[in-house]
DNA sequence: CCAGGCTTGGAGG
DNA sequence: CCTCCAAGCCTGG
């Protein structure tokens, strides 16, 4: 299934089959068709996973799967450093970095919530996009208690 | 094969 | 405060 929604300026392509997610991508423009509720949910704030949809990038043969599960695990509202991230799994926060780019399924695996020491980090394909769902994430959790 | 990537910590000025 | 650099390792060219 294909699909994207709203944000911002961005549309969120998404495509998936059954409760497996194979690619989210920020595009300019949308296509015919819409995501899963759970993801238009979290797009506007409203919830805080994903329920029982999985991302491609943490079945066991997938590149970069152990700094994705460890990626994964970082609470909604939370962030982590590259360094952290890279300490976690054995290797260097520059993979991290490379891993992060390459991310199959932003959102399902929250790259977002990862930043630099001494920066937010980078973001493709916008950095509007990190500090957009970084901002959402601290509003609805400030909201909540 | 080889350069470069969403980094980091340390050295040196 | 600043710049410079090595470490780490996977992938596209």
């Amino acid at each position: 299934m294909n699909g994207s929604a709203r944000f911002g300026l961005w549309h969120v392509h998404v495509h998936w089959e059954e409760n497996m997610v194979f690619r989210i991508n920020f595009m300019r423009r949308p296509v015919p068709g819409s995501v899963p509720v759970e993801i238009s949910r979290f797009l506007a704030g409203i919830s805080e996973n994903f329920g029982d949809f999985r991302s491609i990038g943490t079945t066991a043969d997938y590149p970069f799967a152990n700094i994705y599960e460890a990626v994964e695990r970082i609470e909604y509202g939370k962030t982590e450093t590259y360094g952290e991230i890279a300490r976690v799994t054995g290797t260097h926060p520059r993979l991290v970095g490379l891993a992060l780019k390459r991310n199959p399924t932003p959102l399902l695996i929250p790259c977002h919530r990862i930043i630099g020491k001494n920066s937010i980090g980078g973001f493709t394909p916008d950095i509007t996009i990190k500090e957009d769902l970084l901002s959402l994430e601290k509003r609805r959790t400030k909201k909540q208690k």
